[in-house]
DNA sequence: TATGAATGAGTCTTCATTCAT
DNA sequence: CATGAATGAAGACTCATTCAT
């Protein structure tokens, strides 16, 4: 089937797939390029250089350095979106407790931000991007906070007058508290563990202490 | 009365602030500048441009472009400073009840942070800062948290088996989330003041509730 | 024979030589800049578009402009030293007497000189250079005297207690001499073959005159 | 008789004085400056504040950079001219021998190159001087010559074809001679005595030896 | 298609000079 | 006359992007 195709193509890989590497190579190394030097200071040759690539190929997969930004923040918000519905699924099929659940989550997103602390600001912040990249960033936290809200559901001790509202300022604080934590390490203050614990106790308290939604 | 002495003097201001005139002018348009293009982007041609000098000028105050920043940021640590302590001040005085002087922090907290939303990332995380301007930052930080936690303790029905940890977490929850908030308004989904109640209401169970430290 | 193996690399010139051929393109124009307008004066603009490339590419081959100055003085060392080990060679063949050989001496160095009047002493004078280069120049003269010294010894009419000192004087007595003639020709004043005659007069006197080696 | 004038203007010192003492200083700044630094980076504001002066007073008596460097060669000029007529007035009336009168010559050269061994390269090449000024130090130098040559015709064993020409090759000599060796003190090479005892004796023999004007 | 030399607009910064006070 | 804040042209250098090979 996909034999006479690799016949007019007699290259080691297929070329779909040559793409794909020199693309993913190229990713990469803006990856690792942005977060040592920022955007500004993070040039295309050195991306290409890092990427084992031309500068002329790494322009033939992207028309611009901010297209490789683009790229990059697409596949972010991709690769965020499989790991919390893998996350939902996991709690879900372990039927783990809230406390633990929210553990795992917290702990999750600080790992993923310490691994990779400033390109998420990076390339929300310092990348002029388009409006319409923008505006799939906020669709992707809206659909994020539903996710959570629907695996929170499914817990009988959550009390919220409104699961949406109170599932996007979950999401909210995780994503900027860990990011944060992640940025500036304050280990000398606060160790990371007491830090995530602290976190989850918030959390765990924002959503099952009866409070009056304001004043009283 | 003083039409004499005017006379021996005929500028229209002093000299000493004509001076700081010109650089409030420098600094003021800095700030609109990095608010509006970044650091990278902001060039120091059109701060002077837009603080109606010439880069000649700007030179004559700031020995360089980190410089200004450097000036920014600790410009940002004092006033951030003065109104945190005016802040503790007001509800020592007035005697409001701890969940209005969250709701004061929170308000007033993201009033700063829409002012100015990415000016702050900006000093933060994309200038190339002396590590002794990093290091001022952190402590800034760390006496915000105790002055929060100065106020926070005189409320009897706050429970906490570490005040000091527990203040570090509510500031940095406020300072992240509301700046987030600042930056990237998701107005559309969750309005300005019930976000602002969220989040005060998240404070007060994590401050009232009573919890264990981790699971249970 | 080599006509199939061309056709695969069409380009009139090898790679190699391409980028050969920019550097001296730079280079010479350097040594005109420099020459006409100083090293100050000398700007790298000026330099890229008198040797017909862009800025960009003038600094795809030098990383800075001090690296062309020493690049021009490392070239001038080498050079320097070339002729006057043919110089020496060239006589010890010919058998030429001490003052023809002299003559030669003088004379190839004013040649030298009134070709690059001022390029020497921009570069050793107003050039910032790193110190190695300055050592590589002195050692350079030192091994310049010594090299005159072997010559000298042969011709048994020199009387000298320490021939050494005396071809170092030698060589700076003929360095300066003729940079300075060629720098400001007082050619109204003294013509050119008069005043290399003079100063062979002066070497010869100097090198076989017998004279106390002070006062007497 | 200068008791009216004095009233009619009551400073300490008489205007003349006061223009006299402030130019001095410019010049005298201006010396140390470029002595320092160069004539490219020996800016006008540093001269003005190693002066003691403010940058308007500066071009209150000087209209551009370049004429404090003509002011400067010319004063430069003038003393050396001066210096050697002393000279040439204090051999004749010591009655110093030969040998004498051109140690004194050779150290004293020696001295004021060591004093400024970067000015005079800084005027002469450094500096774009208009051309008239560039004739002057022609004729200075010619003038120098000149007077080398009276002196030098006094003396008996002196053996000279042309002393016009014998006196410029010395002139010039002792000139680029010390100049060199106070700008690069090869000390290591040849201690500061020896150099003057060997430029000595090579004036001498050059001066003394019967010698044929060329070839033989 | 891959390459990388070449391009040049744009950046930060300096400094001779002017002019209102 | 003295002052020194203000000016802006010009210089060294960078880097996103193109295009001939």
């Amino acid at each position: 089937m996909t034999a006479r195709k690799q016949r007019l193509n007699p290259r080691k890989q297929p070329i779909q797939n040559r793409s794909k590497v020199t693309v993913d190579a190229i990713l990469l190394a803006a990856t690792q390029v942005f977060e040592a030097h920022g955007y500004a200071a993070g040039t295309t040759n050195r991306i290409a250089s890092q990427a084992g690539v031309s500068i002329g190929t790494l322009y033939q997969y992207f028309p611009s350095k901010e297209a490789i930004a683009v790229a990059l923040l697409e596949r972010h918000i991709t690769d965020t979106d499989h790991r919390l519905h893998e996350w939902v699924g996991h709690m879900v099929v372990e039927r783990h407790g809230l406390c633990e659940a929210l553990h795992d989550y917290v702990a999750g997103m600080l790992e993923i931000h310490t691994r990779q602390p400033r390109l998420q600001h990076i390339l929300l912040e310092e990348t002029p991007l388009p409006e319409r990249v923008h505006q799939a960033l906020l669709e992707a936290e809206q659909n994020a906070a539903k996710t959570v809200a629907g695996l929170i559901r499914l817990y009988p001790e959550v009390r919220s007058s409104c699961l949406e509202h109170t599932c996007f300022v979950i999401f909210q604080t995780v994503e900027s508290l860990t990011h944060r934590y992640a940025a500036h390490p304050d280990d000398q203050f606060i160790p990371r563990t007491t830090f995530v614990d602290e976190v989850v106790k918030m959390l765990m308290a924002y959503l099952t202490c009866d409070m009056p939604s304001m004043a009283g």
